[in-house]
DNA sequence: ATAAAAATTATCGAAAAACGATAATTAATT
DNA sequence: AATTAATTATCGTTTTTCGATAATTTTTAT
């Protein structure tokens, strides 16, 4: 999976829990557990910005691309 | 729209066209123009990987949260 | 260790959105 | 001026998010 989503840094420097962030998205936490877990396909553009903004990070800071 | 998608840059940095990232990434121009002039209100992972791949960049060289 | 809280996994259904195909229009390039 | 590229639009199909919910597993706190 070569697209890796990771909010977990981001978490730790908010010191903020999932749940937590789930619930300020407006999702709940068994979705954001699935973007978690690179188990989404797809993403949209609303809960990308909502977590940016929560999170005051940018896309950048929580998706990476690793070759093959 | 906060969450800005600007291919315009890595486009211009490989020489390549939106035709012809288009094709490369299988899917029509008209879909990539969608996504190029934010419009689109979700990306799939493997749209947003096969740009990456393509274009050698990270996520983070093409989008960018902007506040309010 | 035990209990509580948090996170993950799973299933179902509904709503949203990607995407193809296609065509028409507009913009940019030669 | 002619050609090529890009955008916009519509329709139908397929994919995927997401809510709701529940069960399980993992982590944290007592």
């Amino acid at each position: 999976m070569p697209i890796i989503i990771n909010l977990d840094v981001m978490l730790a420097k908010r010191k903020m829990r999932s749940n937590e962030l789930a619930e300020k998205i407006g999702i709940t936490t068994a979705n954001l557990s699935i973007l978690k877990t690179g188990k989404a396909k797809a993403i949209r553009i609303s809960t990308l910005e909502t977590i940016c903004e929560i999170l005051e990070c940018q896309p950048g800071d929580i998706m990476e691309y690793v070759k093959e």
